[in-house]
DNA sequence: CAGAAAAGTTGACATAGTGTCAATATTTAG
DNA sequence: CTAAATATTGACACTATGTCAACTTTTCTG
């Protein structure tokens, strides 16, 4: 059974400090140079503690960054779980541009620090099993989704709902680098409504 | 105006061996080891060259593995490049399943190199470029296709072909690493069923 | 065909970064 | 005040990259 305890203790104090002072640092260092180019001691030597102090915290680059993710996770989280009932197809469609339209806008937002986890998830085995969590969460609220539309009758059955969720979160999570790097032609409202268009009506109807 | 020229020079036709010798013993190598874990060291060891050799023939790690993409992207265009003239619209989702389908059995065939290339995305800047290339072309090709569909009536209009054209290559590219990687749950031509039916029915329709 | 020039090959070296660990400093407890 | 516990530190060993001056092989020329 695990317990966070809150400790007054001096020593844990200190060391909770430094551990601190590391995340912080490793936050600016990354945002300027990208995390490759990023180094451990750059990172220290900004958070003005000794080499193996960083390793004493952490076990390296990939799990410092993993940390500072935790906030851009939470946000990604609030999408996922936004409720899903809708009565009408109108009303689902309706829905569905939505949730389309603020996930491509939290790549927008959250810009600097999505573009190191990008560069992450190509290098450190660690980053990429944090962004399948994301996206697995994802998924399986977007399967729930289908799955309800499907069984009150908006939707067409016969097609996998963890299938057709997959595909287009893939489509989406695309986008999302695409406009992280600032790599895309079309205005994010552009590229929100054809997906959603795709996905709920399709090309050829 | 650049030429081939077929050279009997002896001193090239041992260049050109010895390049080959470095080309051979890389693709062994990466297949082996990962693009990561792969060593210029291993690689020259297996092709009995001496260190500098490979830097000679090769600016670094990227470059050889960027030739050795060659082959599999000359199969990866021949898929983009079927004709796609369809007269009715059952014909064209006959013929959208079927290049979507190519296109996944592809990363089976392919997996090994895929693989490696796909770990070599995230690393190298060149590889992401050839990548890059690979996929602008897919997209500028199916692109092409929905701007014909719509010409003929067959495909709803209002939406920009490119922007479909690259929703639907990303949920393909993604289906394609998990194909890779061996990730996938479903069997690929349930996949390939979801992702065709998505693409020209729509979920809602 | 000798020997100079050109082209190709080589491994030792400089450089850069990682992760470890024995020594050191600080804090708490008795 | 001293010993034990905890936290910090930088020097070191290690791994890999990319460069370059020396060396070898091939071709050209008088």
């Amino acid at each position: 059974m695990e317990e966070t305890k809150i400790v007054t203790d001096g020593r844990h104090l200190r060391s909770l400090q430094t551990r601190l002072k590391l995340l912080e640092a490793a936050k600016e260092v990354f945002r300027e140079e990208g995390f490759h180019k990023a180094t451990i001691s750059q990172i220290i030597k900004r958070a003005k503690t000794g080499y193996g102090t960083a390793y004493v915290h952490f076990t390296g680059k990939d799990d410092l960054l993993i940390v500072l993710m935790e906030d851009v996770m939470t946000a990604f989280y609030s999408i996922a779980e936004q409720p899903f009932t809708p009565a009408s197809r109108a009303e689902a469609e309706q829905l569905i541009l939505q949730q389309t339209t603020a996930f491509l806008r939290m790549a927008e937002s959250e810009r600097k620090m999505l573009r190191v986890f990008g560069e992450a998830i190509g290098v450190s085995v660690s980053a990429q099993q944090k962004w399948a969590e994301i996206r697995e969460r994802f998924i399986n609220r977007i399967a729930q989704d289908i799955a309800y539309s499907q069984q009150h009758g908006l939707a067409r059955t016969g097609l996998m709902p963890e299938l057709v969720a997959r595909g287009w979160f893939y489509s989406h999570e695309m986008y999302l680098w695409e406009i992280v790097r600032s790599d895309h032609q079309a205005p994010l409202d552009e590229i929100a409504k054809t997906l959603a268009a795709i996905y709920t009506g399709g090309l050829y109807s």
